[in-house]
DNA sequence: CTGTATCCTTGGGGATACTG
DNA sequence: CAGTATCCCCAAGGATACAG
């Protein structure tokens, strides 16, 4: 187990979490990206009709930074109309494993709600 | 894996990251459950020495929330001057345990930056 | 279809002072 | 020591219109 008042923390973090926590912080982005986990190469508005409640605007600028952080890629057909499809990196697909005892936690949660 | 439009999904949640989501979202609720899991029965300005940058009225409002999902209990002793304990739930342990993978996954990270 | 561009709102969090 | 009580701010997010 990582020390929480680690020598040698001059990155601002002070352990693992909250260096994943800043990634995966966005209102949808775990949402976001386990979409992309049950099925990678999601459209666009896929993706928003995927993701109940989230504007244009807001999963736009979600992925953006998503791709940013290296664990979402974008790829863009040169048609008319355009088409655009989203998948995880390796990197990603490792953050969306390392989710899921998170997910389990939560169900396990809810069951007993 | 648990499917995202699963149907009877009708508390809101589509999965089980985002009902985990809710109860770890505070901005210092992951270095407070790290801290707690890494030595339990903390007092509260220890608590503030131990997650440096966070107030008072944060931490408190953040314990109490936690408090109020489970995940942390607090233990009064009725002295002078006042102390306090807090610690982990079962429920707060588990979680805990269940963040591991996802700090594994950020120091790798960070390892990579 | 896949996005920008604008404008606006809100509540989570910060600063500070105070109390039992 | 362990917290409340106030006041304040601002950036993340929402609504809507428009564009290539």
């Amino acid at each position: 187990m990582a020390t929480l008042n680690r020598p040698g923390a001059e990155d601002g973090h002070v352990c693992g979490i909250d260096a994943a926590m800043e990634v995966i912080g966005g209102k949808w982005k775990v949402l976001i990206l386990w979409a992309l986990h049950e099925q990678p190469r999601r459209r666009f508005g896929e993706l928003r009709r995927v993701v109940p409640g989230i504007t244009e605007k807001v999963l736009a600028s979600h992925l953006r930074e998503m791709e940013a952080d290296g664990i979402v890629d974008r790829v863009a057909y040169d048609e008319v109309p355009p088409r655009v499809e989203y998948g995880l990196t390796k990197d990603g697909i490792r953050l969306s494993d390392a989710l899921e005892p998170l997910a389990a936690w939560g169900r396990e949660r809810r069951r007993h709600a």
